[in-house]
DNA sequence: CGCAATTCAATTGCGCACAACTGAATGGCC
DNA sequence: GGCCATTCAGTTGTGCGCAATTGAATTGCG
């Protein structure tokens, strides 16, 4: 005999609520640590592709994020307005809109590179351990995003 | 010589992004799997408590959540319009606002049970791994909990 | 070419997360 | 007993995340 099916409701929280706790409490830290940047976590993350790629079109940024324009706009908006990066229409393709680091956005990257190394001492992580927990988290993400209702239900 | 600074801020990019990204896969799982429930997962999350501990004041819910007021009095608000819970001031402390299944609130909890299976299943996890995983992330948000700001940039 | 399907960004609507604040109730301390 | 700090829940405001929709531009196909 197993567990029984009613403590699999104690035992069920764990996995997601622990990945969902540790997320937020991460959020808490980056909070404080980007505060001086002027910046939300998720805009850092946005600043980090651009800091990385220069410029590209929201359909790519959101690629990198796993964002897609419901999120990324009105995002890019604050940033735009924040005098971080710059919109406009690509010339090649009219549907598709040029995001682009200004000088002050370009700038910002040598205050955020220390950001990284107070974000490792926090966590109290040796880079192995992260290592391999990025490993679990990303085969995880990819078993997830392959979830089909059908198939779990009714294996043919 | 280490991994130089600019690097960093790709590096740096992995932990807590694949934390989100593991989160947020997980939260489209659960939309699928819990919409014939019509909950929420943070409204699947106070249930697992309720259906634990019976009724208990919204201080002590968020307590186990780590959720304060701001979120959960809307949150329980929607849980009582839809006629899963209740909620009414404590006789003997009149601050307390006490939370409380009603008979279809218990009820739900018939066909709660076989969520956990189907997340596990989508997973692709065994349990062992998922125990080791839900052990590093305690961890981890143990440490981001005790993150000072002072300590980390000033170790007098 | 002409028209339908697709691709893209933006918008709307809803729910969550969290900081900051409000206001009521309580408890401690003199 | 009277006062002050604390403890609660609730509200407000901001930002993220995502589904669904809109509308414009592009592509594909006959």
């Amino acid at each position: 005999m197993t567990t029984p099916a009613t403590d699999w409701l104690r035992l069920d929280q764990q996995i997601c609520f622990s990945l969902n706790a540790a997320s937020r409490a991460f959020g808490g830290v980056y909070r404080v640590i980007l505060k001086d940047l002027g910046l939300t976590y998720p805009q850092y993350l946005v600043m980090l592709v651009l800091w990385e790629h220069g410029e590209l079109p929201v359909k790519k940024l959101g690629a990198h994020l796993r964002l897609d324009s419901g999120t990324l706009s009105p995002l890019l908006k604050r940033l735009e307005a924040a005098g971080l990066v710059t919109r406009e229409r690509s010339a090649r393709d009219e549907r598709s809109v040029e995001v682009r680091l200004t000088g002050r956005g370009a700038a910002l990257r040598g205050r955020a590179v220390e950001v990284p190394r107070r974000i490792a001492a926090a966590t109290g992580f040796d880079l192995a351990e992260v290592e391999d927990l990025r490993t679990r988290l990303d085969r995880l993400t990819a078993a997830l995003d392959a979830y089909d209702p059908e198939a779990a239900s009714a294996p043919s």
